[in-house]
RNA sequence: CGGGUUGUGGCUCAGUUUGGUAGAGCGCUGCGUUCGGGACGCAGAGGCCGCAGGUUCAAAUCCUGUCAACCCGACCA
């Protein structure tokens, strides 16, 4: 009986205009329909509908764990820097690391992750090769000092994250426990009705190699991606750029007066050729300060992550360090380049005989540079940032773009931190060994804005059944009619003992307010009560997600929303949990 | 950290150029009318104008400093 909503007493502040500070759909919406309200710059408490929707996120996440028999254990958010010392991250992690000291001067720090915690927790514990792989999981509050809080939950410094870690005697096993990770998460997104991409990314400082991200597609989202129709996807700050650059045909090499062209955009112009024809050159320096040349298609960026990773701790120089080494900001070349420097260029190159480039000579450049004649080149690697347009590098085809929000992410670890940690364990030859680990990381928080990022439209917020704060909202028209709220109260008990969550709008309110409050939290199901239709025997149902409305006769409507409620999983997320309703 | 912008009742904003002692809409309280798509009338409550100094007879307004928030760039769930 208590599990009906009752609108009169729900803490849901609604706004009837956005926020000034909120640009963003989610940030909006969430701020408007009463579900979050901001602490501080990126910090956020979570009111009753908010909550209701990260707890329906959290068990979605946490079946999805248990299913692969992943523990739940629940970690402390202050942390010891001792154990930050022992993994090196307290030097490498920077200030995005929260830290503070104790009243007795003690170093702590507030969890950005927990790789460290749970490293120390299990090298005392765990110690056979028979315990292992172990999987275990927290959902927990999580801090950041972000340079830059934005968008409201999508990225803040305080947020709400389901981490889990797994412990490993062999690769395969490893390999084992990620694949049933990445199919877990792929369900998470799916039950949460995201729209999203399992991509090829970078592994940043949480260190490792195999990784892949889940993103969400939004045009809201921080991270760009190429994908394509074969089920290629990658963030475009890891892909692998492929790109066929077009060729200028010429004679021979033959140097051209250029005055005042510094940019590749100005010199396509200039010689009226595309900018697939011409060749950029990037110089830089390598950890020793030694000059190293990366020559790039006219069209592609250098990413700097490829860059280091060919060349450890690359740094671009400064202009004083160009001018030093002779070279010219914008006509830089890869013939007559000072002696010593090492020359990398991309693979993609690597078939174009004559390259359009700079001359290493303010205001001229090379027309039909020939490789290998008029050059050479040191080494050839995969150095652009790939771009829509570019081709997969798995079937060949152009690859789409679209921009992402990281929902989550999974790692293969390695050794890292249970070498850096000493936490071994005894393999079956007596041998003790490094345990082999794997990390994966769900924004919970950040799912629930990823949500109604791809679901909402002018009125508000759409929720899929799935994490919906409820699923049905029942709404009298005529608070103390004599017809209309016990007609309302009956169809809502009857509901909630079919077994729906339900939300009565019982408040003493006009139909407007009630009809853009429904709209705005998002309820899936409006059922609206009113003398017209009760008078027909009949009420209103509206479906949020499509907009459809139709009359349904009382009589039918328990029968129809038992129906629904057997259907209620019939897709992962709820969608199509009404149509027997709007049939 | 660099660049841009903004701080005025709970919310959205006007007023700042040209100093004269604070306004609107929404929300809130009370009464009445209304009641199927954010009603209307009447009567109220609520602000030392981010903070601290300074200039002046007089500062929301001018000056200096400071704090905070937001947006654009380098990070990440």
């Amino acid at each position: 009986m208590t599990n009906i909503l009752r609108m009169s007493k729900l803490y849901a502040p609604t706004l009837k205009e956005d926020p000034a500070d909120a640009e963003i759909a989610s940030h909006r919406l969430l701020l408007r329909a009463g579900m979050i309200r901001k602490t501080a710059s990126g910090v956020y408490t979570f009111l009753p509908l908010g909550q209701r929707v990260l707890a329906k996120v959290s068990n979605i996440v946490r079946e999805e764990m248990n299913a692969i028999n992943s523990q739940e254990i629940m970690m402390p958010a202050l942390q010891p820097a001792e154990l930050w010392h022992e993994s090196g991250r307290w030097d490498d992690y920077g200030p995005e690391l929260m830290r503070l000291n104790d009243r007795h001067d003690h170093g702590m720090c507030l969890g950005p992750t927990h790789e460290e915690l749970i490293t120390a927790l299990i090298r005392n514990e765990l110690r056979s090769y028979k315990e292992l792989p172990c999987s275990l999981y927290q959902i927990q509050v999580k801090f950041r000092d972000e340079i830059r809080p934005r968008f409201g939950l999508l990225r803040s410094r305080e947020f709400i994250m389901k981490d889990a870690y797994s412990f490993h005697a062999t690769q395969e096993s490893l390999q084992e426990t990620y694949d049933d990770m990445s199919r877990a998460y792929g369900n998470i997104c799916e039950r949460c009705g995201l729209d999203y991409r399992p991509v090829e990314a970078d592994s940043g400082q949480i260190g490792g190699k195999v990784t892949t991200e889940f993103m969400a597609l939004a045009s809201a989202g921080e991270a760009e991606l190429v994908h394509c129709t074969c089920g290629y996807a990658a963030n475009t700050e890891a892909g692998e750029c492929v790109t066929i650059p077009t060729v200028y045909e010429a004679a021979g090499i033959e140097k051209i007066s250029t005055p005042g062209i510094h940019t590749i955009e100005e010199l396509a112009g200039f010689l009226n050729i595309p900018e697939t024809s011409t060749v950029k050159a990037l110089s830089g320096k390598d950890a020793e300060g030694k000059l190293v040349v990366f020559f790039v298609p006219g069209d592609h960026e250098l990413n700097d992550i490829k860059a280091d990773r060919v060349v450890p701790g690359f740094d671009f120089l400064t202009d004083e360090e160009m001018e030093a080494f002779g070279l010219f900001k914008g006509s830089m070349g890869p013939v007559g380049l000072p002696e010593g420097a090492r020359v990398i260029a991309d693979r993609c190159l690597q078939n174009v005989a004559q390259w359009v480039v700079g001359a290493n000579e303010e205001g001229y450049h090379y027309v039909g540079a020939r490789l290998g004649v008029d050059f050479t080149v040191d080494e050839w690697a995969d150095l652009c940032v790939v771009k829509p347009g570019d081709s997969c590098p798995n079937c060949g085809l152009p690859l789409g773009g679209a921009r992402g929000i990281e929902v989550s992410q999974v790692f293969q670890l390695g050794t890292k931190y249970s070498v850096a940690m000493g936490a071994n364990f005894m393999d079956e030859d007596g041998t003790e060994k490094p345990f082999i680990m794997g990390c994966y990381g769900v924004g919970v928080s950040r799912t629930v804005a990823a949500v109604v990022e791809q679901y909402n439209d002018e009125y508000g917020i759409k929720w899929p059944v799935s994490i919906a704060p409820a699923h049905v909202c029942v709404i009298p028209l005529t608070v103390g009619d004599e017809l209309v709220e016990p007609a309302a109260e009956k169809i809502a008990a009857e509901l909630a003992g079919i077994g729906f969550e339900v939300v009565i709008d019982d408040r003493n309110e006009r139909a407007g307010v009630k009809f853009a409050d429904a709209d705005l939290i998002g309820w899936p199901l409006q059922i609206v009560v009113g003398k017209r239709g009760l008078a027909d025997g009949k009420v209103e149902v509206k479906r949020r997600q499509t907009g459809e409305k139709k009359d349904i006769a009382l009589s039918a409507l328990a029968e129809l929303m038992a129906f629904a409620k057997r259907n209620i999983k019939k897709n992962a997320s709820g969608k199509g949990t009404f149509d027997a309703l709007f049939a």
